[in-house]
DNA sequence: GCCGTTTTCGGCCCGACTGTTTTCAGTCG
């Protein structure tokens, strides 16, 4: 969320990668990418915990010397150290690690044996055949090195969109269940934790000794290049730039595998820290007291083997859930059959593709005990958004078609604009015709923090005002979160009886998995809608659920569970 | 560099695959 936070765990990511370089104690390195995953992790900025007086070396893996790196970058923007490295080591040498085949040692030796400091020096060297001759080189890895070069640049690290990753798994899930042998097959890693970007695909298979899964996986036709290929490993690169790693596992290990392959790496380190306290091993092929395994064969029985519950994989980043699980407190997730009905729907009206009957209709064929329509209002003039005269108009269409249907109620609302001096896009006296109001922030993303909490707040002032939509206005991977300290707004929208959409479309899922978390200790109630602008898009709830559940949300944080009575008490302020 | 009913030192998760070796280091997840 915060960027600095994204600042100072990039800065902390780059000093670990050229100390590895440097040959630097691994575990000192280590210690600064955890404290980078613990920083870049946290919902609230360390400015403002800085602020509040807070001891930084509270949080987990930050000790005093760490607490006192961040404070110094917050203060001046500057971390000393990593400029006193980068006087002996090139900073352009923690790229050369992203590049495959490359990692600390011999980016090292390249730069010592032949000062390479670039991914161009890199290049000419290669083309001149002076790799192939360093030690721990060879003629193939010295191809290998070129034609990663002239390659996609850093596949290593790109990551792709939950939902393409569903379209790619899900086919080749489906081709490689038609094995001979093979049992059970499931997509494992962040994709089963429902993170919202997935960098590759793991998939782990358990079946019969001797299965040809490895070849029938090569043979894809969707593959563009096998990295590897072993009995129980394979790693290939799909034409879409996805990279799929399948691994195989005897039955009997089935429930060690999954919890392994699944993650995430931290939580991972973590339970195995907990079986060594136990006298126990944990790897992927069971639990194990010396050579004898004593479980394994389900994900219950790995957590039982640490005095655990089962947690579910959208908890699993060492991120409060062993604390959880210890005391019995887990949240019992959300699911997708809770969910009643979507709070935010657009129409023809404005830039929609589909019509009002169109979408009414899909969310009854959903099963939905209610919908709304949130068409845009005047400010979004590229979307042909409604003036009072038109919204009214498709208030009396839904009058008309309410009196039609007896097993969806539709309800009228609109997703109008906070104007940059947080008034409302619409008069009063239209907006409390209405069921409820989404409010959105659609221009002048970058006004100062203050300001723009400041518009928020004023627009949350407004007593027609119930969901704010999209709160970050980030797009993924492709336009950052505006600047606002999402904690007041959070604190007045507890006060106000105000709400908080997680906006469930896959380049938004806004909020996200922190704010969500945020959200729920500070006791804000949330909407999980599609923002469908065509009948299909109702199907994008499952990745706003994905997101909550990442959230820890139970079915009582989000509006949209209860049944429309309670829905329109809670949608009356105090 | 962090951490602690194995507390202020001495640990720090564990295994597979590749290309280089001639028994294994480096990389990766």
């Amino acid at each position: 969320m915060a960027r600095l936070n994204a600042e100072i765990a990039d800065k902390f990511n780059r000093l670990a990668d050229l100390l590895e370089i440097e040959g630097a104690n691994p575990f000192r390195v280590r210690a600064y990418r955890n404290a980078a995953r613990t920083v870049g992790s946290m919902s609230r900025s360390m400015a403002d915990l800085i602020a509040e007086g807070r001891d930084l070396s509270e949080l987990p893996d930050i000790g005093d010397d760490l607490a006192e790196k961040i404070e110094t970058i917050v203060r001046t923007g500057r971390l000393p150290l990593l400029e006193e490295v980068e006087q002996r080591t090139p900073a352009a040498l923690s790229d050369l690690m992203k590049i495959g085949g490359l990692g600390p040692k011999r980016v090292q030796t390249l730069h010592r044996e032949l000062g390479i400091a670039s991914a161009e020096d890199l290049r000419r060297a290669a083309d001149q055949g002076r790799i192939r001759g360093l030690e721990g080189f060879g003629p193939k890895l010295e191809q290998t090195i070129l034609s990663r070069l002239a390659g996609t640049p850093g596949s290593k690290g790109k990551r792709h969109r939950l939902i393409d990753a569903e379209a790619v798994a899900e086919p080749l899930v489906a081709y490689l269940r038609e094995t001979k042998g093979l049992k059970d097959i499931v997509v494992a890693g962040s994709y089963r934790r429902r993170r919202e970007t997935v960098g590759d695909l793991d998939i782990l298979v358990t079946a019969r000794k001797g299965t040809p899964v490895m070849d029938r996986l090569a043979a894809y036709d969707q593959v563009s290049e096998v990295i590897s290929q072993g009995t129980t490993r394979s790693t290939v690169i799909l034409r879409s730039g996805m990279q799929v790693d399948l691994r195989v596992v005897p039955q009997v290990a089935y429930g060690a595998a999954l919890h392994y392959f699944t993650g995430s790496k931290a939580h991972n380190i973590a339970v195995r820290k907990l079986a060594v306290d136990r006298g126990l091993k944990l790897n992927e092929y069971g639990v194990f007291r010396g050579d004898k395994r004593v479980g394994g064969r389900s994900e219950k029985e790995v957590f039982g083997s640490v005095d655990l519950p089962y947690i579910e994989p959208e908890l699993r980043e060492n991120n409060g859930e062993f604390e959880a699980g210890a005391k019995g407190r887990l949240p019992r997730l959300i699911t997708l059959d809770r969910i009643r009905g979507d709070l935010h729907c657009h129409t023809t009206a404005t830039d929609g593709r589909d019509t009002l009957e169109d979408i009414v209709e899909a969310a009854r064929e959903r099963g939905y005990e209610y919908v709304s329509i949130n068409d845009h209002s005047r400010r979004v003039a590229v979307a042909h958004g409604l003036d009072t005269k038109r919204l009214l108009a498709q208030i009396r269409a839904i009058d008309r078609l309410n009196e039609r249907l007896d097993d969806i109620v539709v309800l009228k609302s609109v997703e109008v604009d906070i104007l940059d001096d947080g008034a409302l896009d619409l008069p009063d006296d239209v907006l409390k015709e209405l069921d409820f109001t989404v409010c959105a922030v659609h221009y002048r993303f970058n006004l100062s923090r203050r300001k723009q909490t400041e518009r928020i707040l004023r627009a949350m002032d407004n007593p027609h005002f119930n969901i704010l939509a999209h709160p970050s206005g980030r797009l993924i991977g492709r336009r950052e979160p505006y600047e606002v300290d999402m904690e007041r707004i959070m604190k007045r929208a507890a006060e106000c009886g105000c709400f908080l959409e997680l906006n469930a479309q896959p380049d938004r899922l806004d909020m996200d998995d922190s704010a969500c978390k945020m959200a729920r200790d500070m006791g804000v109630k949330v909407a999980i809608s599609t923002d469908a602008h065509r009948t299909g898009d109702l199907d994008l709830m499952r990745f706003g659920i994905g997101q909550a559940r990442r959230g820890w949300l139970e079915p009582d944080d989000v509006i949209n569970t209860r049944p429309l009575k309670e829905l329109k008490r809670l949608l009356k302020r105090h």
